[in-house]
DNA sequence: TCCTTATGAAACCGTTTGGTTGCGAATATA
DNA sequence: TATATTCGCAACCAAACGGTTTCATAAGGA
């Protein structure tokens, strides 16, 4: 099984939890509300989050409390920071034929 | 079929491949030469590459040239963006559960 | 104590994924 | 023309994914 956080991010529901952790961690349930799933399929893509180590969670009481842990997505960052050169320097502002005849 | 930046590079053969295509272009057996498969499969990767828009296929005579298309991973980076701030400040900088309390 | 609420785990299901093999079409070469 | 090479496509397969329902556990409240 592979778990890493590109794979996390490629699901939609997932970057969704991680935009709303980003403001203030929640709960389970509280996470749930905002999508149109069970709350089960939520606590799935927490388990995933969590293993990949992207959201971190806070018992508290009989609650649950998810915390974003941003460490992992600079794993992301850096991976397209390869790519980030390509898109700022004055070659990929033309079109794409352009961006052809310069990698042929 | 979801197709989308995020879910293309979930794959690391697809990542391995959209940066040997940022030195230059390549044909899918120049590519499978680098990968431990055959070289359908790296032509699997090439079609959900080229769906996303993130690869553009360039015919010359019976060579296909694949060329990196940059512009839709600044759709990755743009939703990194909004993260990139809590990463950036001094809080992050701290323990774990320092972060806990700033967000709790 | 009894009942409700919050949660994780397990079993199950249909779809998608990533891989293989085999094929046919088209281009280059002898 | 005949042959070899490059490639995409279709069929098939096992594993993973995303979802649901059901159940057990544990904490709060009447």
């Amino acid at each position: 099984m592979r778990r890493d956080p590109f794979q996390a991010i490629a699901d939609p529901t997932r970057r969704a939890i991680l935009v709303l952790l980003a403001m203030h961690s929640m709960t389970p349930n509280a996470l749930a509300e905002h999508f149109d799933t069970t709350r089960q399929a939520v606590s799935k893509h927490l388990r995933v989050l969590t293993e990949c180590e992207l959201v971190r969670a806070v018992p508290s009481g009989r609650e649950m409390h998810y915390t974003l842990q941003v460490r992992n997505l600079k794993k992301v960052d850096r991976w397209l920071e390869q790519f980030r050169a390509l898109w700022e320097n004055r070659f990929s502002q033309l079109d794409d034929v352009l961006t052809t005849l310069k990698k042929g």
